[in-house]
DNA sequence: TGACGATGTAACTATATCGCCACATAACGA
DNA sequence: TCGTTATGTGGCGATATAGTTACATCGTCA
C-alpha cells in the first residue's frame, strides 16, 4: 500500500457500479446465505445435502441459492439428478474470513469492557 | 441418521454471530451507503457537507448514517453546531477496495465476453 | 432570554424481502 | 410410457427498509 498511490482521490463511482457493488454485500447480508457459504468453503455440496445440513425449506434454500448465484458468488454443476452447488468466487472467502475475524476482536473488547464494568 | 461426526470441518457459526455478520454486511448493501463511505474515505466531513454532496434530504442521510455508525463503520466527534464523521473501522476501506477490485475485473470478462458475441 | 442553524427522530407510504405453500420442470428408472 | 426424485418457481402474508414530512433537540449568538 505505498507507492503509486498518494492519498486518495475520492474517486466518484457510477450508479451502476454503485448498484452491483451493494448487490454483492446484499447477497451476503442474511444469516442463512452466510451458512450456506460456510457449508459451501468445505466443498460442494448438492442442494439437497444442504436443505438437510441447514434445516430450513427446500424452497427457501433454493432461493437464497439462486440470489447467491445472481451475485456470482456460487455455481452450480448438474450431475443426474442432484445440483451441486459450490463457491465460484474465491473473495467470498476472504470476505466472510476479514469479517469474522473483525466481528471476533471487536467482541474482545465488548467483552472487556463489560468486565470492566462499563 | 445421525451421526453429524465427520462432514463438519467446517466450523459452524452461532445464530448470534451470524446475525451480527449479516448486519454489518447489510450496512454496506445500499448505494447512498456506499456513497458516504466513499465520501469518508477522503477525509472527515460533517453531515451537511455530506448532504450536500450527496444531494438527497438531510433526514434520509442522517438515517444511513446511524446505520453505519450503529454498524460500527464511522464515528462522529461533535464541534459546535457541526457533526463530523469520519470511518472509524479500516475494514471499510478494505473491503469495498476488494469488492471494487472484483467487480472491475468481472466487468472485464463481460465486455470481452460480449465482444466474443457470446 | 429568544431566535437561528445543524442534526436527530417519529410517523407514514411505497417497495423489497423472507419463509411457506403449492405446483411446475427435469432427469432417471421400471 | 409412468412414476419417483431433485430442484426451480410463482403466489401469498408478514416483516423490514428507503425516502419524505414534520417536528424535537442541541449548541451558538445577539
Amino acid at each position: 500500500m505505498s507507492s503509486k498511490k498518494k492519498s486518495v482521490p475520492p474517486k466518484e463511482l457510477s450508479p451502476l457500479a454503485l448498484e452491483l457493488i451493494a448487490a454483492r454485500f446484499r447477497a451476503l447480508s442474511e444469516p442463512m446465505r452466510l451458512r450456506l457459504l460456510n457449508l459451501l468453503m468445505g466443498g460442494e455440496m448438492t442442494v439437497g445435502q444442504l436443505v438437510e445440513a441447514i434445516g430450513s425449506s427446500q424452497a427457501n434454500v433454493s432461493k437464497h441459492l439462486s440470489v447467491l448465484r445472481a451475485a456470482g458468488m456460487i455455481a452450480m454443476r448438474k450431475e443426474g439428478l442432484s445440483s451441486f452447488c459450490f463457491i465460484a468466487d474465491p473473495i467470498v472467502n476472504e470476505l466472510c474470513e476479514m469479517m469474522c475475524s473483525r466481528l471476533r476482536e471487536e467482541m474482545g473488547n465488548k467483552v472487556q469492557a463489560f468486565d470492566a464494568g462499563i
